[in-house]
DNA sequence: TTTTGTGCAAATTGTTTGCAACACG
DNA sequence: CGTGTTGCAAACAATTTGCACAAAA
């Protein structure tokens, strides 16, 4: 998960478009990596690679590796939403940013652009470019702030693997 | 560093200070306890668990125990910066929040009211209570910004405890 | 057949828990 | 004294690394 930044962002929607960006790149097609792949096309939000490793019966150390490969690839991105592990989504375009809520562990995700205001804000005001994607806004969503904050209990991190 | 939310905040900047609140909880003032508060009274910046146990010759445990139960009445906040550790900070009044540049690990702090016009506005939009206090504005600096956010390097989590 | 990728085991990092001894009030 | 606190050891969660073996290209 040691990833950096600004890699080539490589949009993929499809199997097949995900393993023509393998190759393009010289990576190797192993039955771990299209399974994964299959995994996270089908994935409804981010997953965990200990979700994806259990559920397709894979070696963690395995899944975090393919993971990080992808990442550094552009086809992966992964986010911190509150404590817990980083949760990896594909590339698909119509990229989110999330407001999470510590409260009920809620992520609400918005398209990428409506936060553009906010960021220019920052910018401007601090010459910070704020990204969202990787940490999320967080604090509590307008339940979970009238109730004081004290809900807790739902799962988030969306349904995982096909 | 389960602590939830909403602690009524106990503001101290002073020994004296901290010990009388601590009785005024019914808590006991141990002599790890004592050297954990002088050490947070003198550090300049958040700081991980880890750092105070170690320049304090204190069991690590304990030194998390601690500082949860002080987070818990109010005294200590913790944030987190970027990946790693916690980082824990005594409430002493003038509280700050966090822009953390991702590429060098700089961590801006500024005055909490300061983004209270970026709060309202997330309220308005989203009716989302962002707090950044826990989980900082993360992104980069101007200068990764420009330079690619390639830098990396520097040691954030300032100063610690002595 | 040469790499690249795999599972397994073990190490790491950060934090939590069980527990007997200890010490604050 | 009695209960809150301590250190130590062990458990945990998430992730990483070493390594011999398997398998893409």
């Amino acid at each position: 998960m040691t990833v950096s930044h600004r890699v080539e962002p490589q949009i993929v929607t499809t199997l097949d478009g995900a393993i023509a960006v393998l190759r393009s790149r010289g990576l190797r097609l192993s039955s771990t990596r299209r399974l994964m792949l299959e995994a996270l096309l089908a994935a409804e939000g981010p997953v965990s690679a200990e979700r994806v490793a259990s559920r397709l019966n894979l070696d963690a150390a395995s899944v975090h590796r393919n993971l990080e490969t992808l990442e550094r690839h552009g086809l992966v991105r992964h986010v911190h939403l509150g404590h817990g592990p980083g949760l990896y989504a594909l590339l698909a375009g119509g990229e989110r940013e999330y407001l999470y809520c510590d409260g009920c562990g809620a992520a609400r995700a918005v398209p990428t652009k409506e936060l553009d205001p906010l960021r220019r804000r920052i910018r401007e005001r601090y010459g910070f470019e704020a990204r969202f994607d990787h940490f999320p806004i967080v604090g509590l969503c307008s339940a979970c702030a009238a109730a004081g904050g004290e809900e807790r209990g739902r799962e988030l991190a969306g349904p995982a693997a096909g």
